[in-house]
RNA sequence: GCCGGAGUGGCGGAAUUGGCAGACGCGAUGGACUCAAAAUCCAUUGUCCUUUGGGCGUGCGGGUUCGAGUCCCGCCUCCGGCACCA
């Protein structure tokens, strides 16, 4: 009987899902494995890097459930978002229909990967039953301040009339028409993440994540210790503030920049001989975009005809405004020191302003800004001193006279929420004109989106032209008041889903805390690297605040985190624009779910990224062939050939491939697993070639179908069927290796001469150093080269 | 510019603690089976030489060591992230 694996596919995924197989409740009593795949966007069909992802996580699902862990692995569906506005915006078919649509059909090739859920748990969040409590969610955060309204400036598409998430900004342009973005100011909501920067830069330590991803995250967090001080406008009672990293150079300050942006600008300006020169510079600033302000790196700015006093020796140094200085870091205010900092530099080289270095670059130095370590010079009472001497005495001399302090900045932003979109969780808040901002009333929850004519954005929220949607009774007085018309960003979706999982059908709470409380944290958790800092921070964000709340008792969720490497076809990524996608439903027609998923683990290490290559399927797919027919019978003719030593040392591989497979699980390199695998299989079968015993081929055939349960299960249950082994395979735990089997009684001996391999002889293993040396000593290959003086160790491995 | 990662056959990759470099797979070549093909099976497959053996070889240049793909110093290249963050 052929392998054939469309059948025998169709076959288990019926059997699984109708014996609930890899269904679970909360069971105290047993180790709990609560593994999750980052849910997908549904697009429609999946691609090599879903497949990819899924067959990691459902590896692991069936590994630790033979294992004897109470394996939870849930999935769902982010979705809201764009494309399916996108759609509608070209087709008119309602965002809701083409979403639903777009689940089935990829839910459908999800199960035909073989991958087991338990879809009792399914999540989706564009349904009403999540997004009220997407709603509630942000409601509590208003509650305690944390979610708040403010007018900032956003990304804005000036050919799509649209608002652009920072995600759809690529390079400085526009991911749909490659227009250049620029900035408007609009009212938007805000989530005040940056009360958690701290404790989000903390509590990374704790956590088994790849180096890197904690890295950009820190990175992105961006903690910096530096020093903010007071300076006086000369000749007015103005002043401003001003945060530097390097209060130590204080003394080399010429200059003082102001960002466009900064409110002392309009004071300054107001009525002065450069106003219109500064009114023209903070225009075309306010409109330029991110590309045209970087251009060449040119810095440019206008003098103000103000004066500012540098507190620490009372120098009286020009006022500028620049738009290199950043309103939303720091203070939006600098002091300008171009003798250590390159950006102030390039400028004072351009305005022709004075340069003071206030540290001693290094002999030979012909650099521009020196911006090391060295003996501060010029600096009166720091000169000398090393940076961070002359820093602590520097912050110290500003506290004495109360005009600065020692402060931390960090590069982290307030998380902005606000979308001018239909197809996301809609704000559930109301403007009235006597009270202001008011909540939605838990009781109203959840607000709803109602249908409408257009889905084009048109600077403002399409939910804006629903007359009946937006016009309310304010909840507080009863008055006419306007709802908010913007939706949340998608990422507020799945910062809290995988708590929603516990109980997906809970219509009273968010979830239930006390499932939660079992399930959390997250045991494992697997995703594509792209969302290292995004999703992967807004969770942890989320998470310490329900955290907060007492609702969650964790404050981190996912306690070990696996980053996967992206597909790439020869020629780059994957993607539909390219025409480069190798869709999966392909194989699981010419080789079957099994062998792909054999490849996706063969093809490398998972945590790189692979270039994909048809013919490794073909490779994959040999194997289990082979493996069929050694299983069946069909491979070899069995005897009752009874050679010891040929039948030890054939059961002996396997228990070593065993505790090989089992280790290269452990530690996540899949690609040697099967590796292993195949290694074992091509010994099995020279085995059999020269005939071999039916019952060492039966329980080789056991281990082998064992090991392969969590990688390629359809085969690997079909075989344990038809093979009459006990039950059904994914129950099974999973083997242990004997220790005298693994144990090896004669190894090979590597001679080296100074490091040099000169022969190779076999010898028992429990062969005495001594022996080995005198053994080494008078091999015929060895002994012309061991004409000196020989230092030596013996290796037997 | 800053941060992180990686460079090994024709290709994907292996070598887990400094100890046999190239496991396993793809591709290729030759053979068996076949009227033929496909499938399958067997064999070979880093490179060079004076081939029962030996030299060279893990991006480049040094170093440590009996011994280095692995450790140290200095470069080069590629990939990813952040980027006028004071």
């Amino acid at each position: 009987m052929a392998y054939d694996y469309q059948t025998i596919e169709a076959k288990w995924q019926k059997r699984w899902a109708e014996d609930h197989t890899f269904e679970v409740e909360e069971d105290p009593t047993r180790p709990k494995f609560y593994n999750v795949c980052m849910y997908p966007y549904p697009s429609g069909d999946i691609h090599m890097g879903h497949v990819r992802n899924y067959t990691y996580g459902d590896l692991l699902t069936r590994y630790k459930t033979m294992r004897g862990f109470n394996v939870l692995s849930p999935m769902g569906w982010d979705s809201f978002g764009l494309p399916a506005e996108n759609a509608a915006i070209k087709t008119g078919v309602h965002p809701r229909i083409f979403t639903e649509n777009q689940i089935s059909r990829m839910r459908d090739q999800i199960k035909r990967l073989g991958a087991v859920y338990d879809w009792r748990r399914e999540v989706a969040v564009h349904r009403p039953d999540y997004y009220r409590w997407n709603q509630w969610l942000f409601l509590e955060l208003y509650d305690r301040g944390l979610a708040y309204k403010k007018n900032a400036p956003v990304n804005w598409c000036p050919k799509d009339q649209t608002v652009l998430a920072n995600e759809q900004v690529v390079d400085g342009l526009c991911e749909r028409c490659d227009t250049p973005v620029i900035k408007r100011d609009l009212d938007q909501w805000f989530f005040k993440i940056t009360d958690y920067a701290q404790q989000l830069l903390d509590d990374l330590d704790g956590l088994e994540w790849p180096e890197r991803v904690v890295t950009m995250q820190r990175n992105w967090i961006g903690r910096s210790e530096g020093c903010q001080f007071t300076m006086q406008v000369a000749d007015t009672e103005f002043s401003f503030e001003v945060y530097t990293t390097r209060p130590d150079t204080a003394f080399g300050m010429t200059f003082a920049v102001l960002a466009p942006e900064h409110p002392l600008v309009e004071q300054l300006i107001a009525g002065g001989e450069v106003e219109s020169e500064a009114r023209a510079y903070i225009e075309r600033a306010r409109n330029a975009s991110e590309i045209e302000r970087l251009a060449d790196g040119d810095k440019t700015g206008v003098f103000t005809g103000f004066e500012a006093i540098n507190p620490v020796n009372g120098r009286r140094v020009p006022i500028y405004i620049a738009d290199y200085v950043l309103m939303g870091y720091g203070t939006g205010a600098i002091m300008a020191v171009p003798g250590q900092d390159q950006r102030d530099w390039d400028f004072a080289r351009k305005y022709g302003i004075d340069i003071i270095r206030t540290v001693q670059p290094p002999d030979g130095w012909e650099g521009d800004a020196y911006t090391g370590d060295g003996p501060a010079i010029n600096s009166e009472f720091l000169d000398g001193l090393e940076m961070v001497e002359a820093k602590a005495r520097i912050i110290e001399w500003f506290e004495e006279r109360g005009i600065g302090k020692g402060t931390v900045n960090f590069r982290l932003r307030d998380w902005l929420i606000s979308r001018q979109r239909y197809w996301g969780t809609p704000i559930p808040m109301v403007t009235c004109s006597d009270c202001g901002l008011v909540p939605v009333p838990r009781e109203e929850l959840p607000v709803i989106h109602p249908d409408v004519e257009d889905y084009a954005p048109e600077g403002r929220s399409p939910l804006a032209g629903v007359d009946e949607f937006v016009n309310v009774d304010c909840p507080k007085c009863g008055g006419p008041a306007q709802r908010e018309t913007d939706t949340m960003d998608t990422f507020v979706d799945s910062s809290w889903y995988f708590l929603r999982y516990a109980d997906a059908s809970n219509e009273t709470e968010a979830f239930d805390p006390d499932k939660a409380r079992y399930w959390m944290p997250l045991d494992q958790y697997i995703g594509g690297i792209e969302h290292a800092v995004l999703h992967l921070l807004y969770a942890r964000f989320i998470t310490k605040f329900l955290h907060d709340m007492d609702m969650v008792d964790v404050v981190e969720p996912f306690a070990k985190l696996f980053t996967q490497g992206m597909i790439v076809l020869a020629g780059g990524k994957m993607s539909k624009s390219k025409g480069n996608v190798v869709a999966p439903d392909e194989f699981f027609e010419s080789h079957g779910a099994d062998a792909l998923r054999l490849y996706h683990l063969f093809i490398g290490p998972p945590t790189d990224g692979a270039v994909w290559n048809d013919n490794g399927v073909d490779g994959t797919f040999r194997f289990l062939d082979r493996v069929w027919r050694m299983a069946t019978g069909e491979f070899a003719e069995t005897t009752e050939r009874d050679e010891t030593g040929a039948d030890r040392e054939v059961l002996a591989d396997a228990h070593r491939t065993l505790q090989k497979v089992t280790s290269d699980i452990e530690r996540f390199t899949f690609n040697t697993a099967v590796a292993a695998l195949m290694e074992y299989s091509n010994a099995l079968s020279a085995y059999l070639r020269e005939g071999g015993r039916t019952e060492t081929l039966r329980e080789c055939v056991r281990l082998i179908l064992l090991m392969l349960s969590p990688m390629a299960p359809h085969l690997a249950h079909e075989l344990w069927e038809r093979g009459g082994y006990d039950g059904m395979l994914a129950e099974q735990a999973w083997p242990d290796w004997d220790p005298d089997l693994v144990r090896r009684d004669s190894v090979t001996m590597v001679v080296q001469v100074n490091g040099k391999v000169r022969d190779r002889v076999g010898v028992s293993a429990d062969i005495s150093e001594a022996e080995a040396e005198a053994l080494a000593r008078s091999l015929e290959k060895v002994r012309p080269w061991l004409e000196g003086v020989t230092v030596r160790k013996v290796i037997a491995r």
